[in-house]
DNA sequence: AATTATAGTATCGAATCAATACTATAATTA
DNA sequence: TAATTATAGTATTGATTCGATACTATAATT
């Protein structure tokens, strides 16, 4: 039985991860969680751009977060904007200068070609034993999914495009590839 | 392509791992990192047990691994030993309080359970895949390996069990499953 | 209108982490 | 052998993380 192995690798695969993180962020002048929060701000569509979504994402209070934001705003990596309906409500969006920041930290980052170096074939069949390996220990940990749209069991496809089933908003083609914080998985 | 799918739950993965391991952490009165280490440690052989290698292992500079062994030999967790031959160097050893924490914290996680469930019959594919990911990913970043003695290339097998072929000691059937700072893949 | 809930910020204290400077021991070289 | 250099580890400093707590402002509920 090569569970305890696999276990084994993996956790040696994320600290390592995590080592190129902190050594990419420091080359860029960032701490590791602040390159962390602009990615996921790249990433996520405009329901999922706030504080507080951030921190559900990193697993970080919203206390702890903000201050990471305060200096990402600082270094005019991101802008806040106050949500025109909810006055409490912050969205934030990366400038120009924190995506290419985030675009060529991307190009560094070594697991793509990694990956495409190690196999050929079976990287579909490792993709989906992998996300189903995430989507249980987010069950057990009763964290979200952080999952793009197009997988969320709220999106309804019509001649369009799609509908969120929450906001009754449509999606765009590149919306429902964004990530959100209300995703749900079909049951 | 799903490589950049593959790449995406792979961080994802990661980054619940992070997350998991510091609620663990914090449940039981320790930092992350100073959990890490002890983990390392219970894991490593007796060319392994260093500051230096714990350094190393984490990527992190010897200044600051040295503060969080302190703090774990304050709270019991580890003794420190002076090298016999070469008095620079301290070998650090789990005390049993130390070993009972790191084997409940083992219990505790959900990563085996997770890829249990997802799977049954793909995870020896899935070891095999990942662990060469990780290969590729440690060259790339000039990372040693820390793997254990039985896939190294100094290992040499006789007929009472194998030899370091870098110190010429003889390793019990228990110390070849050990990692070592040592070790390199055969070419 | 009063209460409660939600989103975010501010502040505090313990800890991380890199950088630097330092001590002690070992290895090398002159 | 003596001087130099390298190695292993510790101590200190300062910016940052992070949880906890307290706070403000706005929205929702009663």
């Amino acid at each position: 039985m090569s569970l305890p192995e696999v276990n084994e690798v993996l956790e040696r695969l994320c600290n390592l991860l995590r080592i190129e993180t902190r050594a990419f962020a420091l080359k860029y002048g960032l701490q590791p969680v602040q390159m962390e929060a602009l990615t996921y701000l790249t990433q996520c569509n405009r329901y999922s751009d706030t504080p507080q979504a951030v921190g559900e994402y990193l697993g970080l209070t919203k206390g702890t977060v903000s201050q990471s934001l305060k200096i990402l705003e600082q270094k005019g990596l991101l802008r806040k904007q106050t949500d025109k309906q909810d006055k409490r409500i912050v969205h934030l969006s990366p400038t120009v200068k924190g995506k290419n920041l985030i675009k060529h930290t991307s190009a560094d980052k070594t697991l793509t070609p990694s990956l495409a170096k190690a196999n050929s074939k079976k990287i579909s069949e490792l993709n989906s034993v992998l996300r189903s390996t995430l989507i249980e220990m987010q069950k057990a940990n009763q964290r979200k999914a952080f999952a793009a749209c197009h997988t969320c069991r709220f999106n309804e496809k019509n001649e369009k495009g799609s509908v969120c089933g929450l906001t009754h908003e449509s999606l765009s083609v590149q919306d429902v590839q964004l990530i959100c914080r209300e995703h749900e998985y079909p049951s």
